[in-house]
DNA sequence: TTGTAGGCGTTATCAC
DNA sequence: GTGATAACGCCTACAA
């Protein structure tokens, strides 16, 4: 910074405020700092800016399974919104324990950003509270009875129970859902987690289609998997309590897919035999064979919505502008409105796409 | 630190040196400087550290297109490495611009990482030096004539020679490939880059079967992406020149899904009227119906290799042990030998996975 | 084996 | 509108 100061025959200071576009600096001094410091190939440390002023420009996204299409899809939108807002992204990956969860959160995603971004998978709410440090974090898909924090989720019910609702819409007489057990219905975290929610949608959809519902409608599955998923299509092929099955709703996209793979592996055809119905609308469901139906989570509403509160939040913790004042468009919804301190829940936009799946 | 050196009795240099498991404090003194730290959820600072001694514990890797199965998959297998070695990995997504990834070196990774992993697109090995702030990086499929960084590739040409004969030796009497365009071989940068030296393998293939080669053996895309590689089958379907067409290797496996999608559309069957190849070995080709033939790299040990060479260029930079003590199992490959100063060119392992697309 | 002191590159608070 | 100066939290000679 020095030398940019002396470049530009000013003082290190006034570098620093021309640098951040702030106003108090004369337009024409602030263009011969910007053209000293290119020349110079000088660009402010992160690491000393945000000792000094808390602030790093940073914001994290700290995600479950970065090499499953969902995530990894969520995990690009995510950087595209959050880099289109003048903030530079960073994708961390937590990769199942919880201790994992804990050690990137107070490693590093508290520590250098200015905001994060969390699909919280083991940890609680209040541990999140305690290791984020006071920094704004938006969770997503996070449907905890108490919420300590901004969320945006999936349509779980709506989606669910459209994709119930459209298989037997087609006809289908035995519908079986993929995922969750029977039993979970005497489960109190029905309407705090989300599987819990989804099965709650596929029971209105049954409900309303006057459609009697038993442990036959459900085919649990340990671990939301590629492996089991295709497993589970022998399940429900080999069992007597699935024999006349006809449509098939699966929770991810992931696991209908190796569902179908399953059932091609046994010769039954999709749709004809079977129709199929998954969740997600990954990239991957589109070019399957039999294209896949899918409740499909629009990402980039997803991410515009995570940031608009995040940037809120962000802003309102120290009641200024954004770090770069050269890129933002500025949009930080709702000018001048005052943030409520509550926490928002918000939920993504979501369609139904029909595709050979479910084609009859 | 002040608390906790408080907390234990100590000064706050003994903290630092303690906490990071300098052999000069006593180990029962250690111990109680860990426990007072753990008690007051005390963490040392990234910036603070990483602005004193330059090393941060992070590595970054900076990739391409994290919402496609290849590249999340890889980033995925990258970030459990770069954990097992004991350091936080964060991931970028370059999102095609120059100016994007020129923007992500200066502003995070090549400030905030004690190494980085990259994936060059547009940047010139020699662009990169200078942003790179003399911290160690490596390349991936990078394949510049002379290289100014370490690097790990893809077996491009072994493993599109393997593609091509083996679909040669099922009987394929017309192969096609799928992605470069004929003109190529013009090119002066056959081989300097990933197509060039893929077209390569396929060329010595198809001139060890004794197949004369012209332009009804390529099928160029313009860009490497689903849509266009669904249209690219139409094409083969449509044009005279590939009208006797029953083998095809696209050059990645997200090409051939698409590229097999396309196929479907027309009512064409893979393997029977077509057999097809893709590269890469996704999750995805394993589930596809019919399943893929791949060139499958494995990605542990693309990983291992990388971080192998990275962490040995970290160590070198400063002449010492890992940041974090505690965490290595510290296998740095080749213990004692001095490392080569000389950019170091490893090719990960690889297998052609043999599976329906190709069974007749 | 432990304590002391100075500085890493910024930004914020003052004067001017 | 600009310049001097003191922190931010940590690391590391060096002294004890």
């Amino acid at each position: 910074m020095s030398d940019v100061a002396k470049a530009a025959g000013v003082s290190r200071a006034t570098v620093s405020y021309a640098l951040r576009g702030d106003p108090r600096i004369a337009a024409a001094t602030a263009e011969k700092i910007r053209q000293a410091a290119q020349k110079l190939h000088y660009n402010a440390n992160i690491s000393a800016r945000s000792l000094r002023s808390g602030r790093s420009g940073i914001i994290g996204v700290a995600i479950y399974e970065l090499d499953r299409p969902y995530p990894s899809e969520m995990s690009a939108a995510m950087s595209r919104e959050i880099a289109r807002r003048g903030y530079q992204p960073i994708v961390q990956q937590t990769s199942g324990s919880k201790d994992d969860e804990i050690m990137i959160l107070q490693k590093v995603t508290s520590q250098l950003c200015d905001g994060m971004i969390f699909s919280p998978g083991q940890v609680s709410d209040e541990e999140l509270r305690a290791l984020s440090h006071g920094k704004p974090m938006v969770l997503l898909d996070d449907i905890s009875p108490d919420p300590v924090f901004d969320s945006v989720n999936t349509a779980c019910e709506d989606g669910s129970a459209a994709a119930v609702r459209h298989l037997i819409d087609i006809g289908c007489k035995h519908v079986v859902v993929v995922g969750p057990s029977y039993d979970m219905l005497l489960d109190d975290k029905m309407a705090s987690s989300v599987v819990g929610r989804r099965m709650t949608g596929c029971l209105r959809a049954f409900e309303e289609a006057g459609v009697d519902v038993d442990a036959s409608n459900f085919l649990p599955l340990e671990h939301w998997d590629p492996i089991p998923a295709r497993e589970a299509a022998y399940r429900l092929l080999d069992s007597d309590d699935y024999r006349d099955a006809d449509g098939v709703f699966c929770m991810t996209d992931t696991i209908a897919i190796s569902f179908m793979r399953g059932l091609a592996d046994r010769g039954v055809r999709v749709p004809d035999d079977i129709a199929l119905v998954g969740f997600d609308g990954v990239t991957e469901s589109e070019y399957a064979v039999p294209s896949l139906t899918t409740v499909r989570t629009d990402l980039d509403d997803l991410a515009r919505r995570t940031l608009d509160l995040l940037i809120d939040r962000i802003n309102a913790n120290v009641g200024g502008a954004g770090i770069d004042a050269t890129g933002g468009t500025g949009d930080n919804a709702g000018d001048g409105l005052a943030f409520p301190d509550a926490p928002q829940r918000l939920t993504a936009a979501w369609e139904l796409v029909k595709r050979e799946s479910t084609r009859r």
